[in-house]
DNA sequence: TGCTGATAATCAGTATTACTGATGATCATC
DNA sequence: GATGATCATCAGTAATACTGATTATCAGCA
């Protein structure tokens, strides 16, 4: 992470130089490309105070909405590999923020739910998502946001295979 | 990669699982990120007959461009670590698609040129490129596209520190 | 002219990350 | 009750990029 070293240096981050091509800047999938691991950098920044990564913050607002979910349908919803959900799951254990409870239909499977300190938390990380979504899409007008968000919402939901699960 | 997984299984690859969440969905930040490495992940896989990856296919891109660049330079075009730079280029050396020359002013540095090799396979490339395109924002209508592209190069030149060098 | 601090490329070591393949327990089906 | 599939886990591995140090060179200055 470039930023990172760049912020110690200043608290006020500046931003990492870029020198961009026109081609590249005509491309759709450099820009998604961009864009995304700019919005993570940004994101894993505004998290630090939380000290949580977006990831984990990310399974746990998915934990809110859904309310338990096995380990399995997890990684579904966050897209994450199953191995990478049982570290993941280990260090939220560790940090008190949810819990493996037994699965009330299946004894293979684990029943993961959030602890009350999980749910305290959830505003808090609620609040710097917002601003730092505020920040990063600051430079677009109103439209543009609104147009940007539903435009990506069509295009994740067109190149997954979306089950609609509602459990 | 996921991808590559269920690539070996059939031929017509199908769309890795997603159970989204509303509120995820809601979120610029969490698109954003996904569809960065989704198309992250179509890219590479449509690059595969090249032999090369998508980091590898936009440094010569940029040299195409820019001409001869140093690897400091090429670093930030790319928005690449100085140390990744000279693996890179290893590789790319070892390919014969680029080579390192004595930069005309500059002992420490090295001038990165293509070769005619390097040339050659630039068309390839593009046309990978356009089609996985075409493939991916082929849920968008046409005037979508054209706002989408023009929102993210906006926000990519608004989060990082642009410098307009044009050597 | 020679000194000093900065910079370009490189390398070795490290940290992070997620994947592969295997295992044990359990399930669903017959 | 046997068979094949599935859930979570673990050990080992591969890919990736970073940190810090090194060498050569540069630019500025006395």
């Amino acid at each position: 992470m470039v930023l990172k070293k760049l912020v110690k240096k200043a608290p006020q981050a500046p931003l990492p130089t870029f020198i961009p091509t026109e081609k590249l800047l005509g491309r759709s999938g450099f820009l998604l490309n961009k864009a995304g691991q700019r919005v993570r950098e940004v994101y894993e920044e505004a998290l630090k105070p939380t000290g949580l990564t977006a990831k984990q913050a990310g399974v746990l607002m998915i934990l809110e909405e859904r309310g338990s979910l096995s380990q399995q349908e997890l990684g579904k919803c966050a897209y994450l590999d199953r191995t990478t959900v049982v570290g993941l799951m280990d260090d939220l254990e560790k940090m008190g923020l949810v819990e493996r409870k037994e699965h009330p239909t299946d004894r293979r499977s684990h029943a993961i739910y959030l602890t009350p300190k999980g749910k305290e938390i959830l505003p808090v990380i609620d609040k710097h998502a917002e601003a730092m979504e505020r920040k990063f899409l600051g430079c677009l007008n109103a439209q543009e946001q609104k147009s940007l968000i539903q435009t990506l919402r069509k295009l994740v939901l067109n190149h997954f295979n979306v089950s609609k699960e509602s459990r």
